[in-house]
DNA sequence: ATCCAATCTTTACGATGTAAAGATAAGCGA
DNA sequence: TCGCTTATCTTTACATCGTAAAGATTGGAT
């Protein structure tokens, strides 16, 4: 018994579980008195030990590599730590999307303060968004590409939520009109869902890869940035925006 | 030694595979005067069979029971038989991949045939491809969210290269000019991006679920297809599309 | 007819998510 | 201070997955 796992995970270079300097023998040392950096039974501050291992291995290995197992080594701990603090491989994701529509908000709310003219302010929204997903392809992944995401969570759902509400009300300033919570018209969510679906959208197809056949075939050096500012100033040939 | 697999795969409710009627006893019968419907050990056209099982898994258990096993076991045939054929699962969803393009082109080559206005005619194939995503959620996952894609694989390559091709030119034939293969202006890249990246934006969001806080807040009854006509044809408030 | 190469099955292995049980320590009431 | 309770972390176990390698089978070329 205990073979196939024992094995596997002993055969890895790093041991377990040991987060401080520690020797092989002095594992089974209880609290004796030369207790100094002992490697704790008890970590203390474990969840967001592990939230940020897990955007430490996002950023290193790609949502690829972003496992239960591999974020329980990068923090140190026994691969079945997790579990307590999160539930499941669902539990973490959420969390740590959570984490990243944090980011996002903030980066967000930054962007439009440096803003001056009107068409500045048009632009730094969609900039900083796509700025965001460019600098955190992973999280941004994470938040969007996922379908292993419980909303249902508290911080998630909050996080998410303030994103949007963001959203709304940039779409409500530059329409000169106050958008309540409860109740749009249709005119109203057209335009938040257009300014969505056209900023998110270009994001996926950036990071995907999907824009590199127009890129290329664009007047030389016009980057990813060019290209948005374009989209969103370039006169539209018909009365659509398509 | 050969406990874990073996006793996991044994312990399935259908032995291994088994494509065709056949007792027990028959098994190891080789080809005896009585062979029938023996389950010849050469399938025949077991890729066609096991791309068409891979569609149905996708539609019965979604994306995420899209493995290369559930498969291999859906078309009657061991765990191991897909690899000579698609080499690995990103071979299998590339391949898949490239028959959700073609059904998707050829969708959206008839829907543009009965359009008879103008303003028809411009809404006939985001309204085409929305549907073609909601129609077959998995197949659109496949090819716009997985990270596992080989696009050098020929058949993905030209089908999405058609698909890429079709949006170009129904562009171009809206802007009145030919877009050629090889160069693009700025303007008319913007175009391209900005419609692709609407539409893509719009159908992700919406398979997302990430749509619903904004249709619930529209008037009773308010579909998906109206708030896309609506994000497609509204008034924008300034000279930006946003 | 015979040999070869393509096709399919068996067997094996490392990795992952998750459940369950054991070990440890911290907190708390007496 | 002592002992109990409970939260936290580790061990062990197992089903499943992707993939590699070796064996079985067969269609087809020579």
């Amino acid at each position: 018994m205990a073979k196939t796992d024992t094995k596997g995970e002993a055969a890895r270079s790093s041991r377990a579980p040991r987060r401080a300097t520690q020797t092989a023998a002095s594992r089974p040392a209880r609290r004796a008195g030369s207790a100094k950096t002992e490697t704790p039974y008890h970590h203390g501050a474990l969840r967001e030990a592990l939230l940020q291992a897990a955007e430490r291995v996002l950023e290193r290995d790609g949502l690829a590599g972003l496992t239960l197992r591999a974020v329980a080594r990068e923090a140190g701990v026994s691969h079945a730590a997790p579990t307590h603090h999160f539930g499941d491989l669902t539990g973490l994701l959420s969390e740590l999307a959570a984490v990243g529509f944090r980011q996002f908000n903030a980066a967000m709310g930054s962007a439009c303060d440096t803003a001056t003219t009107p068409l500045e302010r048009a632009l730094a929204r969609p900039k900083a968004y796509v700025a965001y997903a460019q600098a955190h392809p992973g999280m941004y992944g994470i938040m969007f590409r996922t379908e292993r995401l419980d909303y249902s969570r508290p911080s998630l759902h909050e996080a998410a939520e303030a994103s949007f509400a963001g959203l709304a009300n940039a779409i409500g300033a530059m329409r000169q009109e106050q958008i309540s919570g409860d109740a749009l018209t249709l005119n109203q969510g057209a335009a938040i869902a257009r300014a969505w679906s056209l900023v998110h959208g270009f994001t996926m197809l950036l990071l995907d890869g999907r824009l590199e056949d127009i890129l290329e075939r664009l007047p030389e050096g016009t980057t990813a940035e060019r290209l948005l500012e374009a989209m969103l100033t370039a006169p539209v040939a018909s009365k659509l925006p398509v």
